[in-house]
RNA sequence: GGGCGAGUGGCGGAAUGGUAGACGCGCUAGACUCAAAAUCUGGUAUUCGCAAGGAUGUGGGGGUUCGAGUCCCCCCUUGCCCACCA
């Protein structure tokens, strides 16, 4: 028997497959359905991949490897992410120049990729960094100038003093400069921007359709960030100009008690009196020279000064003080608000520090209008317990615990319950101390032991009956008068349950508990409105329409949606990337290299490294800056700067359709055919890339490019491998695996691929483990037995039990693998083989292994899906099989559901939801014969006792319950 | 602080509301061997029992259901993303 060797025959076949251009699609072939699919393309960064990479390549490479053997001309292609600071930076630290750097590196990574078996069309590859590339890129960028969506505008941008260089807002990490860990900066800057906010409504709205994982889209919409809110417009007294502001709460307009601007804010400066403005220029000038970081780092003290200046609040006409704070970001909304202390928390701080008014305008009673509660205290929407008491002769009352914390008095007294009356007593402690600290004002003092001890003394494991039998005693002994003591005190412990216990207080009392709570806490939520003249008794929700209506009727002010994603950033300061097609001419401004001139080709420069100021090194090519206005033909200069490396890879899904066209940068007819991509994975990105990559999609739909708006119809995103240490994998911690490493210790790449895929499913991070390889070789190396027992066995008589036992699990792998790499439960896929191989072992070594039908449609069909997960062992047995063609295309085997379905089942049988027997009967027995053996089962029997069932529940081929 | 997930043996994990712990790792006993490795076979949640079998068990507390790891409510822990976004 020939021995597995992984080395070996992976060498070979590998071989053989780019020989025969086994993966390579030729686009021109529609002979067959389509499949696109394809993993993120990888950045370049000389480590090479390790084993938490391999796992996010194999995704792609499975689901396209699946679709070739079942008859679909898929394409898999490959690329590099070539451009950008990582691979700039990667230059800086070993030494070299970029293109240099880059080239060397990229050897490992082909290495590695080859070694791993991806069946990548290797004839399209694509890289982001060579002028056949980066001349589309710029040609894209031409296209966005020419329709206003590219343009120049003055804007702070992260800068890191030590490296001297501007950082990506990804480069920033928790305020510190990813590369030397120092806090960065703001400076300011002319910088080109994409004007994807263009899009945000569009994207945020066909976000919920994408077949994309949950928590991808769910990123990208918190990204776009649509607010839907008011503008409203503030006179400011004594002078003509207004001051508009957003807010998402329009209905608490009548609670704003001032106005306060970001120190950006245009209007700042002539707000200012005599008298405030030393104070206000010092203010702005501090902070500006401030970063946002130690903005955000000095625990959100509020800091601001008042400018001297009043507005007017358009709905009651009551004055307001201006001031400048902070808090305010100049980059969203209008960079002024109306603040409204008693609802906010950062106004409500700022307003308790300079001693400005807080005035409250909402109830946040939940009593539903329509709906008012009859008999019950509906007031608290949960099923939970509130404690409160009340003082009969004042009709006062006090919580001592309320919202998110409730729970947490229920929880207390459970404890006293549970322990015993000293931690009862300690339990009630604890809640008054609570109370105490979340500010309640405590009315009247209860004798809180009383409530507790009863508790106590009431063991169960019902909290309900205990509520129930506790108030009935209350009530009761009230009546009697024994509770009440000589300070003529009425306690109660009431127990709310929205369905179950009913108490008795009336809207007017909710109110009255509310009120007693408000005057210590801040009411964010929504609720009815007080205080705002004839909106008062209105709901939120119903407040906001009508104020916003009313100020559009006074013309001052409208309904407005802001979002927090701002415009795309893409200038770079920096060498490696591609040049922004721009001549700046001293008459006309912008002009874009004309698209018969592009490429604007990268020269290749000695020092490329950035030296700081606002320019990047190319700069310094006076031969390359130099150039003639297109237009005029007078002296201009380039535009130095060169694009985010974002941008070079928002397209390339679309290139890798079209990768050697010089005409254009893809044949729409080809897009029409191949695109989208009907498969995209990857660990990283969740948001800027796929973000970018929407918009340009949706921008190349309106000019008629793409045939569809969206750039990747299923997206996949996968968790990454930890290290077996269990922290993230990363050259910097030293922990990562290599690949080829553990491929070269012997086990091959058929074995590392089946582990990768087999270790978890993909959405769950899970630590490597260095045991796991060996397991999944000794899978395979089952495999390879079995089928190597089978090719050197002669004919063999099966009984026909035997011949259908094994076609039943051949059958049911099939289907169960199949669903499974649809559904991406590759984890799965792989363990249903092993039990199936496990399965066919038993089989044999009772009856033996040999040709026949039954083992023959076994081990080829096993082979086959097999194949998308470990390539080259299903090759070579295939080939051993006497096969002449690859297994990889067209080669999936078909189920048929008549093998599915068993003659005899195994039915479970319940008493009362416990199981007491498993019955093994015919699939066609009848609920009365079924219910007749399972009583006749003396298991059974001992737990039905004498009692008569009183019902049983009956699920055909699978369970009986009996009900006693 | 906000949003979205997750919590099941020693470990990775499996389970259309219907037999919890598949499959693998590890551990363990045995077979083969002079021996070891490799391989093969059996065992492996806790607990009571000679056994048959029983009881308990999916972070904690409640609920819905004939039946809950799964659905609902609250709490705890943890991961990721965003974060003074009005």
């Amino acid at each position: 028997m020939k021995r597995y060797n992984p080395t070996e025959i992976e060498k070979k076949w590998q071989q053989v497959w780019e020989e025969n251009n086994t993966y390579k699609v030729d686009f021109s072939d529609h002979s067959k359905p389509k499949y696109y699919a394809m993993s993120m393309l990888p950045g370049i960064t000389g480590a090479g991949i390790h084993t938490g990479h391999g796992r996010t390549f194999q995704f792609s490479d499975i689901k396209v490897r699946a679709k070739r053997q079942q008859g679909y001309n898929a394409y898999h292609p490959i690329g590099w992410d070539s451009f950008g600071l990582p691979v700039e930076n990667y230059a800086i630290k070993i030494g070299k120049k970029p293109r240099i750097a880059h080239d060397e590196a990229l050897v490992n990574f082909k290495r590695q990729l080859k070694r791993l078996g991806y069946s990548y069309d290797w004839s399209k590859e694509v890289s982001t960094a060579d002028p056949e590339y980066y001349k589309w890129t710029q040609w894209i960028f031409n296209q966005l100038f020419a329709h206003g969506l590219a343009y120049q505008k003055q804007s702070p941008q992260w800068w890191c003093e030590t490296d001297q260089t501007v950082l990506a807002n990804e480069q920033v990490e928790g305020g510190k400069c990813w590369r030397c860990g120092n806090q960065v900066t703001k400076k300011n800057l002319k910088q080109w921007f994409f004007k994807i906010t263009e899009y945000a409504d569009e994207m945020l709205e066909a976000t919920d359709d994408l077949d994309w994982t949950e928590m991808v889209k769910t990123m990208q919409k918190n990204w776009i960030g649509r607010s839907v809110g008011a503008e409203v417009e503030f006179k400011i007294i004594g002078r003509d100009d207004l001051i508009t502001v957003f807010t998402t709460r329009p209905d608490t307009l009548f609670g704003a008690t001032f106005i306060a601007l970001a120190p950006e804010h245009e209007l700042v400066k002539n707000l200012a009196n005599d008298k405030t403005r030393q104070a206000v220029d010092d203010y702005v000038l501090q902070s500006a020279r401030k970063s946002e970081i130690e903005r955000m780092n000095e625990n959100r003290e509020k800091t601001g000064v008042f400018t001297g200046s009043y507005a007017i609040n358009p709905v009651n006409g009551e004055k307001l003080p201006i001031w400048v704070a902070d808090y305010v970001l100049a980059g969203y909304g209008t960079g002024a608000i109306m603040a409204v202390p008693a609802h906010d928390e950062r106004d409500n701080a700022f307003a308790k520090k300079f001693d400005i008014a807080i005035k409250q305008v909402i109830m946040p009673c939940e009593i539903d209008q329509n709906n008012p509660p009859q008999d019950g205290f509906d007031m608290v929407e949960r099923d939970t317990v509130v404690v409160h008491l009340m003082d009969k002769s004042t009709g006062q009352f006090a919580l001592l615990d309320w919202h998110g914390t409730l729970d947490g008095v229920s929880t207390a007294i459970m404890g006293g319950i549970e322990d015993s009356q000293t931690s009862a007593e300690a339990a009630l402690n604890e809640i008054k101390e609570e109370a105490a600290l979340g500010g309640v004002k405590i009315v009247k003092e209860l004798d809180w032991t009383t409530a507790a001890l009863y508790c106590a003394s009431h063991k169960s494991q019902n909290r309900k009956a205990i509520a129930r039998a506790f108030l009935a005693e209350v009530d009761n002994l009230d009546n009697q008068g024994t509770i009440s003591d000589a300070e003529s005190k009425i306690h109660k412990l009431i127990w709310v349950d929205k369905k179950d216990v009913a108490t008795h207080l009336t809207p007017a009392h909710q109110k009255l508990v509310w009120q007693l709570l408000n005057e210590n806490s801040l009411i964010s939520g929504e609720g009815e409105l007080i205080n705002s003249g004839t909106f008062d008794g209105m709901q939120s929700s119903e407040a906001r329409e009508q104020i916003v209506d009313w100020l559009e009727q006074q013309g001052t002010g409208h309904i407005k949606t802001t979002y927090k994603m701002r415009d795309w950033l893409i200038s770079r300061q920096r060498y490696w990337g591609a040049p922004i097609p721009i001549i700046h001419c001293p008459d006309h401004g912008a002009v874009p290299v004309p698209d018969n001139q592009l490429p604007v080709i990268l020269p290749d420069v000695d020092d490329f490294k950035p030296k700081g100021g606002e320019t990047s090194a190319l700069a310094s090519v006076a031969d390359w800056v130099n150039v003639e206005c297109p237009l005029c033909g007078k002296p201009s200069k380039r535009e130095t700067d060169t694009m985010d490396g974002y941008a070079c890879s928002s397209w390339y899904f679309l290139r890798y359709l079209d990768p050697f066209n010089d005409k254009q940068a893809w044949d729409p007819e080809v897009e029409k055919h191949w695109g989208p991509v009907d498969f995209y994975n990857g660990a990283d990105h969740a948001v800027a890339h796929l973000l970018y990559s929407r918009f340009w999609m949706r921008f190349f739909y309106k000019l008629g490019l793409v045939s569809t708006p969206e750039p990747f119809k299923r997206m996949m995103y996968n968790a990454y491998i930890l290290a077996p240490d269990g922290t993230k994998m990363s050259k910097s911690r030293g922990n990562t695996i290599d690949p080829l490493e553990i491929m070269d210790s012997g086990y091959g790449a058929d074995s590392l691929r089946v582990y990768e895929m087999f270790i978890a499913p993909y959405d769950l991070e899970a630590p490597w483990d260095t045991r796991g390889v060996p397991g999944a070789y000794r899978f395979l190396n089952r495999v390879w037995k079995l089928a190597q027992e089978y090719i050197e066995a002669g004919d063999l008589n099966l009984d026909d039990k035997v011949q259908t036992e094994i076609t039943v699990i051949a059958n049911r792998i099939t289907k169960k693998v199949t669903e499974d790499i649809l559904n991406d439960k590759f984890n799965t896929a792989i363990s249903s083989m092993m039990e199936a191989v496990n399965d066919y072992y038993k089989i044999k070594e009772k009856n033996g292994i040999g040709k026949s039908t039954a083992w023959s449609f076994a081990i080829e069909s096993l082979l086959q899906i097999l194949a998308p997960f470990a390539p080259h062992i299903t090759e070579e047995l295939w080939n051993q099989l006497g096969h002449s063609d690859t297994v990889h295309i067209d080669h999936w085997p078909k189920w048929d559901d008549k093998y599915l379905q068993n003659d005899t089942v195994t039915i479970v049988i319940q008493v009362n939801g416990k199981l007491r027997a498993k019955l093994d009967v015919s699939k066609n027995i009848s609920q009365i014969e079924i219910e007749q053996l399972a009583l006749d089962n003396d298991n059974v029997k001992t737990f039905v006792g004498d009692k008569k069932p009183t019902k049983i529940i009956y699920v055909p081929g699978r369970l009986l319950n009996i009900v006693v």
